[in-house]
DNA sequence: AGCATCAATCGATAAAACCGATTTGTAAAA
DNA sequence: TTTTACAAATCGGTTTTATCGATTGATGCT
């Protein structure tokens, strides 16, 4: 059993091909398949079943590949101590972040770029559970979200600031001098809202459960720009946190009456894992700019 | 990097001499040089200083061995699992045991192998401080022991059951019809103890602390066997745990006066990592003799 | 039936792990 | 200081094995 091997094995138990999955490696087919071989015989038990010319995992390679990835793991974050330990001149950082936190990312990136600019980003936009997903799966380093309901044990999360829920109309708007709005107002408007997914849209659709309301949802968008653009166009309005939408212009917001009607920024990581120096002073400059 | 060459790395860390790893890992000294030499290089880092003929570990080999270690353990966490996956027919359980479990553990034993003949067992006796020491370097899978005062995060803690602390005397003894005695009486007597270490001893004497007494403390010995035999004797007196002299012929035990004078058996593991079938069932059989 | 696809297998090659012998450098002994 | 002993590094050669391209065999699709 060799690191090789247990990386050809997540390969092929990724892509569920042989082919593809060597093409991947950059290694022939023939030799993918004679390396799983070897370590199914060293393991004396199938990884895949070979169902005619394709192949699924069996229940031991499913079991199998979460330590062959965690073995991986730890030998890269060995690796990646390392090379912080000589310097900052070197490195990737990997970061997910839901939309509403676009803005104190940029100014940080930006920031950052200057101080350190050989280190590269992997910057993800995306849902909250995508990004936890990516997260667990050791493909980001950090994620910057708003709390979620369930939390896990196995993340550690530093809270950066709360943002108030808002209305978000646009700025020539019927309701453009109110100074704060009920849910139960909020409730005869047609609302267009961030796709399922988004942690904001759910946390809405608890709140107004609590309440007892049903919100007038006319659309449902995976994209915010694209929804800014549609609140603007005057015929709906939207939920957001004041945070998302400081900067945009032809847009304005108002505070939703209530009491538990704000969120947390959050930073998420994973707690036993090594945090690489770089993520560190990424952080660090993130928070001073709070 | 491979985890052959961790391997090796880790076992020249341990001996911190090039030739005796080689020879204990099988290969020539020349292989392990070539090796550890390759892995440097890929990691471009020194793991090694080579002061003159000797070698220590650099920082950056102290950084990187526990993620070495990591790795090597996740490859072979998967593969026990696979191995368990099977059947109950492989396989060996490492125990760790404080000597006042003695009893315990025999009976478990005996009845675990009755039912899983092929099963291997490795029995470690030793004090709490030795057996924690070995289970964190993962030689052990599992101790058992009496509580300990500091309590370690990343262990799983499982009661068993309580016991009283004892007096131990010869079973003709001048205090042989007291029904209990109180700490003050025993710090007149002259007593053999277990030697520091034992978490027996810790209590021992944090108790005498407590009360302002001082122990008139004769013979301090790491044997508990010759312990008894000398208390046998009548020329001393010892304090145990009332589990530890259960079927002991020649002394009685007189439990000592004061709340908190009772100990709590414990099973301890390692939290995040996989627990071997076999181990599982043998911590049931265990828990179900008590 | 015929074709396309994919994993397994075969034989050959290139890479690498490995070994024994030797060298180099240091520390301890004379 | 010289000698001796020891331990790691290096060298050249051998063995092992990872890899490849080509082929085979089995399967699913048209």
């Amino acid at each position: 059993m060799e690191l090789r091997q247990l990386k050809y094995f997540l390969k092929a138990k990724e892509l569920l091909n042989f082919t593809e999955a060597a093409n991947s490696l950059n290694i022939s087919q023939s030799t993918l398949s004679q390396q799983i071989k070897q370590l199914e015989d060293e393991l004396q038990i199938s990884l895949f079943n070979r169902i005619g010319k394709r192949i699924t995992l069996t229940e031991a390679g499913a079991l199998f590949s979460g330590f062959a990835l965690q073995s991986i793991s730890k030998a890269n974050e060995g690796f990646q101590l390392l090379k912080d330990l000589n310097n900052l001149n070197t490195g990737k950082i990997a970061i997910g972040v839901t939309y509403a936190l676009r803005d104190i990312l940029t100014q940080t990136v930006i920031e950052f770029n200057t101080k350190y600019p050989e280190i590269e980003f992997e910057i993800v936009f995306g849902t909250s559970k995508e990004l936890i997903e990516k997260l667990n799966h050791f493909e980001l380093d950090v994620i910057l979200t708003f709390e979620e309901i369930i939390t896990e044990n196995h993340f550690k999360y530093q809270a950066l600031f709360t943002s108030p829920m808002t209305l978000v109309t646009a700025t020539e708007s019927a309701l453009k001098n109110k100074k704060s709005i009920s849910l139960k107002d909020i409730s005869k408007l047609s609302l267009a809202l961030p796709a399922k997914g988004y942690s904001t849209t759910q946390f809405i659709s608890d709140a107004f459960a609590k309440s007892k309301l049903h919100p007038k949802v006319a659309i449902e968008i995976n994209d915010i720009p694209t929804l800014l653009e549609l609140v603007k166009s005057g015929n709906w309005y939207t939920i957001l946190t004041q945070t998302t939408i400081k900067n945009e212009k032809g847009i304005s917001c108002i505070p939703i009456e209530g009491k538990n009607m704000t969120r947390t920024a959050m930073i998420i990581s994973i707690k036993e894992v090594y945090e690489k120096k770089a993520v560190k002073v990424f952080l660090d400059i993130l928070k001073s700019l709070l």
